[in-house]
DNA sequence: TGTATGGATCTTTTT
DNA sequence: GATCCATACA
């Protein structure tokens, strides 16, 4: 476009022909496909940093979200290493910080209180419990999570109760619940993640100012990981793309993995037809792995056919190939590859850059064992993260009623936490008088009576009075005075295992010195006081908004819409920016981090990382693709992209597993490894076990006839202790032999293959010429030998 | 009011 | 197998 220009900058100096090109577009919408490991989040700051360096707009006129925290620092980070701009005038953030922040600034005007809370999915959980209880719901036909799961996906289509399409008594009761939910959510003050951002949406849809000022102040919206974005995401990012904005959304369709919690790829074809994008670009380069994975991932991702359609390329070598190994149990499995792993080590691979993945979290109990038995230090990802501890959560429901007292879902955590005499019979009579004047928990504990009304007089005026005495502390000190008064800390000290539990208490301390101290306790933006990003940025000259005076100015009026309540200059205390950051931002996962150790993980949470080696473990038909997912056919291409996804994590070395037999919910069940081996390249691979049994046809589904799942009595470790001797010996005594022709009623005439196993948990390989070669029980299944 | 026992349930996860 | 949850009991 501008040639001239592009040369010189030193912006773009390492950047590839198409990189160059997606950075360097005209100020118009645009969706970049970029492939795994093409250098996606490099091209998004690039383009802000380009664009601002053009002079032509400030960094007060930038949007940039994405999904995750991490993500968002991360683009910080670089910007700031990129230009001399103070990224906080910035609007880069979560989804949900952005809403929040836009939240803060209009809370009159959104009809929530200035101080309202935001619930985390634990505490929206037990908030419908709580509304399900107060109107006699039945929770046998009206499970709370499968009410939580409805809400949250209304939410996310951008559905209010009245909106919902009724089908049926059972549809009408859950959007009531739903309604009642609303209506406690509102009467408390709180917000779910949905809210934010449905109430941000519909906030910007329906007030004409406010949304006409937003649109005009963000020229520039860029959109991160576009594939994940839900239906209500994509409308918000619609509502606020008016006339003469530009939309640049960065994606990958084949990296697609969260249609379960309301994704929809489909806003990336949408985008394209309703924006009328004129510039696509895709990034096919890529700069991570060699071409035997990379060929790997291409191949199997070809088998899907809703794709927009993208390869990738690399111009490193071919690279080693890719291992496939095959184990008789689930222990095997681990065993060989901790001896692998020790083999890397060995040879000086660090452990942090060698991964262990799986589909499903259950797997990495076998792989610990493993590990563990061998001395190998690992950390497993996805456990419990640091907000999300059962006394961080009690410390925090503590000191959000000081800033609240009318949140009745903290209140319940902690009225009889450490215990004091308040009983669910007292609990109840509360509610009861809470319910009879519609007033929160806090204020009708007045109304209580005897010994019942005492306890809970006490425990509000012990509330109330820590609110009293924590006036004008600091932070740190308010959370002080809390652990001590509540009685958290002498309820952990008098318990046997309540050492680990203070010193995580000591740990939100320091949290709270840090989120105070470190550059201003807005560095997630979130917690900025609303002035900063309210009205005062509108009314000053872009040099005061802290960018860098050498930049040249905008060239644009300032606008003259002021949105009222953001006018006020008010700010956010410093305990409400803290309660509000530990909402959004639920902190590291637990661990040794930081430590030289191999990392365990599911498929889901390596996206976005990349190794040196990586096992992707358990693919096995059933598990990976999870039979879940195998119901319908989209359920299946978004299995087989998450396979695509583990695959692309690969630098140098891949590993691809699978066992013939798995421990699983305690039950031993026999496997057919995954469809997926069928879809790679030969030419790539390198099998590290014969190569014997092969999946069949796609009929292969729910009650057709493999016996997926049977109880057994041995004990498989002793059964197969050598992890490089699968079985494959026959066994008799059930008259069968390879060879032998079998009449089954399901599948009709088939071919004997393979046997193997004897008594109850003798199996055998048939090929059927219309269903493929299945393997089958032959204590469950109905064969007939035929002559 | 706190504790013990049985029973159901078990993809994937961020905010 | 393990965990969470509800109900029954001391």
């Amino acid at each position: 476009m501008f040639p001239e220009v592009a040369a010189e900058s030193p912006l773009l100096q390492h950047l590839n022909p198409e990189q160059r090109a997606a950075v360097t577009l005209p100020d118009e919408h645009a969706l970049i496909l970029a492939g795994a490991g093409s250098g996606k989040t490099r091209v998004l700051t690039t383009r802000i940093a380009w664009l601002l360096s053009q002079g032509r707009i400030g960094p007060g006129n930038v949007l940039a979200v994405t999904f995750t925290n991490k993500a968002a620092k991360e683009m910080m980070t670089r910007l700031g290493a990129m230009l001399p701009v103070n990224v906080r005038g910035m609007w880069i953030g979560t989804f949900h910080g952005l809403c929040n922040r836009f939240l803060r600034a209009h809370w009159k005007l959104a009809n929530l209180p200035s101080t309202f809370q935001i619930l985390d999915t634990q505490d929206q959980l037990s908030a419908i419990k709580r509304v399900m209880k107060a109107n006699n719901v039945d929770d046998e036909r009206f499970p709370a999570k499968e009410l939580q799961w409805f809400i949250s996906g209304c939410k996310e289509d951008g559905l209010r109760p009245n909106m919902v399409e009724v089908r049926g008594e059972e549809d009408r009761r859950k959007v009531e619940i739903y309604q009642l939910y609303e209506d406690q959510c509102q009467r408390e003050g709180v917000v779910d993640f949905g809210e934010l951002m449905l109430r941000s949406y519909e906030l910007l849809r329906d007030n004409d100012p406010i949304r006409e000022h937003y649109r005009r102040r963000f020229r520039h919206i860029l959109i991160d990981e576009f594939q994940d974005t839900n239906k209500l995401q994509y409308a918000w990012i619609k509502v606020l793309a008016g006339e003469g904005n530009s939309v640049f959304a960065v994606g990958d369709d084949d990296q697609s993995i969260y249609a379960f919690r309301g994704a929809r790829v489909g806003n990336m074809a949408d985008f394209v037809r309703e924006f009328n994008v004129q510039h696509q670009i895709k990034l096919e380069q890529n700069y991570r792995s060699y071409s035997n994975i990379l060929d790997s991932a291409n191949e199997l991702i070809s088998h899907n056919r809703n794709r927009l359609g993208k390869n990738l390329r690399t111009d490193q070598g071919a690279g080693e190939p890719v291992r496939v190994y095959e184990a008789p149990t689930d222990m095997a499995e681990a065993q060989w590859m901790v001896e692998e792993v020790r083999h890397l080590v060995r040879d000086d691979v660090p452990k942090s850059e060698i991964a262990v993945l799986y589909r499903s979290n259950a797997q990495s109990r076998v792989i610990e064992t493993g590990l563990f038995n061998a001395g190998v230090p690992y950390r497993v990802y996805g456990g419990l993260r640091f907000f999300e501890r059962a006394e961080i959560k009690h410390a925090l429901a503590y000191l959000r009623l000081l800033e609240n007292p009318n949140d009745d879902t903290s209140f319940l955590r902690v009225v009889n936490f450490p215990p004091r005499g308040i009983g669910a019979r007292s609990v109840e009579q509360l509610q009861d008088a809470a319910k009879a004047t519609g007033s929160s928990l806090h204020d009708a504990v007045h109304k209580t009576t005897g010994k019942a009304g005492t306890n809970l007089a006490a425990f509000v005026a012990k509330i109330d009075r820590m609110r009293e005495e924590t006036q004008g502390l600091t932070l740190r000190e308010i959370i002080d005075v809390m652990l001590q008064q509540s009685g958290l800390i002498d309820h952990y000290k008098a318990e046997r295992e309540g050492a680990e539990r203070i010193e995580n208490l000591e740990e939100l301390v320091n949290a709270a010195e840090s989120f105070v101290t470190q550059e201003g306790f807005g560095r997630d933006a979130v917690a900025l006081p609303i002035d900063e990003h309210g009205s005062t940025m509108l009314r000053q000259s872009p040099s005061s908004q802290g960018l860098d005076p050498s930049l040249p100015e905008i060239n644009e009026p300032a606008p003259d819409y002021v949105p009222p309540d953001a006018d006020t200059g008010e700010t956010l205390s410093p305990l409400a920016a803290f309660l509000t950051h530990a909402a959004l931002e639920s902190g590291d996962n637990q661990a040794q981090a930081g430590q030289e150790a191999v990392q365990l993980m599911t498929v889901h949470s390596a996206k976005g990382l990349e190794f040196d080696v990586v096992f992707v473990t358990g693919l096995e038909e059933g598990l990976f693709p999870s039979e879940r997912s195998l119901a319908d056919y989209e359920g299946l291409e978004e299995e087989r992209r998450l396979m695509y996804v583990a695959i692309t994590r690969a630098r140098k070395r891949l590993y691809l597993s699978h066992s013939q037999t798995r421990l699983l919910h305690g039950q031993t069940r026999y496997n057919v490894k995954s469809r997926f081996f069928d879809e790679l390249p030969e030419h790539a691979l390198k099998w590290l076990t014969p190569k014997n049994q092969s999946f069949g046809g796609s009929a292969f589904g729910f009650g057709m006839g493999y016996p997926t799942t049977r109880s057994t009595s041995y004990k498989s470790s002793e059964t197969f202790a050598s992890p490089e001797v699968p079985p494959q010996k026959a066994a008799p005594a059930h008259g069968l032999k390879p060879g032998m022709k079998v009449f089954h009623t399901k599948f009709g005439e088939g071919k004997v293959q393979l046997l193997e196993g004897s008594g109850d948990d003798a199996r055998a390989k048939i090929a059927f010429p219309r269903h493929g070669e299945k393997w089958l029980a032959l204590s469950v299944a109905k064969l007939t030998p035929v002559d």
